[in-house]
DNA sequence: CTGATAACATACACGCATGCATGTATCTTC
DNA sequence: GAAGATACATGCATGCGTGTATGTTATCAG
């Protein structure tokens, strides 16, 4: 599960690169700035920013804190950096997928189910978490956490309006509630069923259709065409 | 909205009831206590756990942290008789109000509606706040917590089960998981909707139809029965 | 009215995490 | 290969929150 959890207990750590050569210096910080991230976000997605050691933190990604405060400036600036970090990433790998599709019923529940394989990952729960600690707070974090949440929001939006437009989403509350509860019914059974595949993926895809308002099966009708490129991907290159 | 948070500068506070009497010691001391679960309750709900800090809650219930050491062993004694407040009004605003019901889909959408509701309070996202926080660990306030929640996912799983045998909810994953799903997307949708009524009692209940994959008109002839999608306008009064 | 006890306030000691300053190893450049 | 820079480790000071001990006020018993 963990990708740099070996604490390199020898004097060599992370000093070679994986072709044998030796390091560079952007190489070996990039490095050590991954790990730190990761670590970080492991660490804020179960404990919370509040509760978030940074010894722990360092530790666990085979540092101590001097690395992490050369590399971050403060706690809140490595919070900062996770969620640009966890932010980058799910775009990369539920985002991408959903930015060709025309269809917006289907661009929703591929979101849906895409949101619960991206989540099967320890780092899932970060954006939950901060959100619950830092909402409504005048919080860099919060603001930072705002930014983010506010693009998929309009991101859905969009989509509802558009699939209302075409009929295939029937009226209901203002779109914009919709996509906030799309969000957070999405979400909150994400993270219930923390992971248990496959039924966090149907389950995901259902309650998603359910706050849509749209017909169950259309998230099932298409067992086989699954979501784009996206067959039983393992969690994590563990 | 909140209850006790004058803060009564002068020194009669709250020596006084109702009714003009001066107060018996068991009735000061309970509303002391009332007022400091209140009080830890918001607190827990915006802050969390770990940035919950006991001066700021005796404060804005009216008292100073004596007054909670004395009502209180210590923090975590509070946390667990938050947790213990909350799950007892929510059993009687909400549970009470499905315990009657015999159409096992008809309890659970109400169910929802009624959470939906019961979390317009400030007092609402206790659960998902301390869970998001504890989930995993070994801490008496986990304990608590999974206590209380297995409750409702027992609850819900039973009435899921039996659906499903009197065939008004469809097949699909094992129902414990469903039950979980459902507790998620219900609970995740109505915290990002943060109490802004009626669309969370609304979209609450699609979020529970859809995971258990029953057609989500059902989750709006509840109030006034329409008949079948001649609803062009479903939308509740604005 | 008076002692006793509960309800609450105030003051202090302790632990702990952060941030920074300093020290050491590794890499780069010439 | 030596000097400078970068990556990282170690030690220290400070702030902050908790828990507790002690002091003060309000209620109760006789």
């Amino acid at each position: 599960m963990h990708v740099s959890s070996v604490p390199a207990s020898d004097g060599s750590r992370a000093t070679a690169s994986p072709d044998g050569r030796r390091s560079t210096q952007a190489e070996r910080s990039a490095r050590s700035r991954s790990a730190l991230l990761e670590s970080a976000a492991r660490g804020l997605s179960g404990h919370g920013y509040g509760n978030l050691v940074l010894e722990r933190v360092a530790n666990e990604a085979g540092y101590t804190r001097g690395a992490l405060y050369h590399q971050f400036k403060d706690k809140e600036d490595l919070a900062l950096a996770v969620i640009d970090w966890v932010d980058e990433t799910w775009r990369q790998e539920v985002g991408r997928h959903i930015d060709h599709e025309r269809d917006p019923v289907l661009a929703l529940i591929t979101l849906a189910r895409g949101h619960a394989v991206f989540c099967r990952r320890d780092v899932a729960r970060v954006a939950m978490a901060l959100r619950l600690e830092f909402s409504g707070h005048d919080h860099p974090v919060a603001r930072r956490l705002d930014g983010v949440s506010e693009s998929l929001l309009k991101r859905c939006t969009r989509l509802i309006s558009a699939g209302r437009r075409m009929g295939t989403i029937p009226p209901g509350p203002p779109a914009r509630a919709v996509a906030l509860a799309f969000i957070g019914a999405m979400e909150g059974a994400v993270i219930q069923l923390a992971g248990q595949a496959p039924h966090d993926e149907v389950l995901a895809a259902r309650a998603a259709a359910g706050v849509l308002g749209i017909d169950h099966d259309a998230s099932t009708s298409h067992p086989t065409r699954r979501p784009r490129g996206s067959s039983p991907r393992s969690a994590d290159p563990a």
